[in-house]
DNA sequence: GATAAATTCAAACAAATGTTTAATTTCACA
DNA sequence: TGTGAAATTAAACATTTGTTTGAATTTATC
């Protein structure tokens, strides 16, 4: 296996096991283990278990952030529009990388790592931004009510999106979807999720497709 | 300090500790130095760390147990009504209950201790069953409209305000509530976020006042 | 005030932890 | 094929961890 291969076998191994028993309950052992590499392996290519799930944090939000700057350039969608494209990505983002919104959760609520707290801090305050301008023209154009809370809002989304994800098992039990494949369910609730979010949005955004 | 009143404080310090730093982030050690006790006073009034954090679940939860058995015993309500109460009764917990609340979402999120898990999906369950009788009642009296995905509904409710609670000083920062005294902060939230949760049940269940 | 039970304490315990070491192996390249 | 850097390894390192011990102290009961 070549060196940049084990180096994303390991981030991929320290993802799961940290998505499972969180940072503090996985140990530089466990992931090396899991992982099949010599536990030094993880010092020498990462100099710690903190700078590890450093890297881990980077390597996965860099794509969210890239994202978030080509947004804000796209001009070419009305604010409805824009709003409802950010909802389906953000749903289909976070239902396709559980393991990793579930270490970010516990990451914000555990307020330790300042290098991914900082991290995390800047990236909301500019999605906070940007939906805030999206909605701002939408109320100029007489498209979106006033006074509209974006955070409580963006709140709303994500949040639910999260505690969906946490309480996975007992939604299917509740809906007898026990059977159902994985992926055809994960397909399913991308749907259900993302329409629950958009209607919650036209109500409180006002507008009409 | 009477026996009763020490195990209340080393509770209250460990629920301190959990919600700061996590529950394989807190030490022992940690628990006794902040509540300023013995460290072997731990293993002898609870058994274990394991089983102190148990203790800390069922002391919390209990009021929530029964105050669950009363809502479903009430019958004077009328389902929006009861909804509504729900809610302000949500709402109002968790935002003067937070520290515990951060402990129950990441005890959510590890799935460890089976104890807290069972003990927490029974009271799910049976919260999404009272509020799916409800829902069913007021869709024979024609006041609230067919086809509602009561856990979604809920997944809402609980996702927003554990959004808001995680988030809280990005939204202090981005809406200038910075120089707000605590209590005042928390008692505008308390309405703020009640008044949102029950707008998106307007616009789902589809009710009017 | 004597007695026994409950509480408190410093110390010790073994196991687990993140990290480093120093020797060995692998591999690309001349 | 020989050489030096990179990669890999088992072992060791010093701390930290949850828990227990056994003696000392306090408290309650008569």
């Amino acid at each position: 296996m070549a060196a940049s291969d084990k180096h994303i076998h390991i981030l991929d191994t320290a993802e799961k096991l940290f998505a499972e028993h969180g940072y503090d309950g996985t140990t530089v052992r466990d992931i090396a283990d899991a992982a099949a590499v010599n536990l030094a392996m993880i010092s020498y290519y990462f100099g710690s278990k903190e700078k590890l799930m450093e890297s881990l944090f980077t390597e996965r939000m860099s794509a969210v952030k890239i994202r978030l700057e080509t947004l804000i350039q796209t001009k070419s969608l009305a604010p409805f529009e824009k709003v409802e494209l950010l909802v389906d990505e953000y749903i289909n983002r976070i239902i396709n990388k559980q393991p990793f919104y579930k270490i970010m959760l516990c990451e914000q609520v555990i307020n330790k790592n300042v290098v991914i707290l900082k991290y995390l801090k800047e990236l909301k305050l500019s999605y906070a931004k940007l939906i805030s301008e999206l909605i701002s023209e939408g109320q100029r154009l007489k498209i979106f009510r006033k006074n509209i809370d974006v955070m409580m809002l963006l709140n709303t989304m994500t949040g639910t999106a999260t505690q969906f994800i946490i309480n996975q098992e007992n939604y299917k039990e509740f809906n007898n979807y026990k059977k159902m494949p994985a992926a055809e369910f994960n397909a399913l609730i991308i749907i259900k999720l993302s329409q629950h979010i958009k209607n919650i949005f036209k109500a409180i955004l006002g507008y009409e497709e």
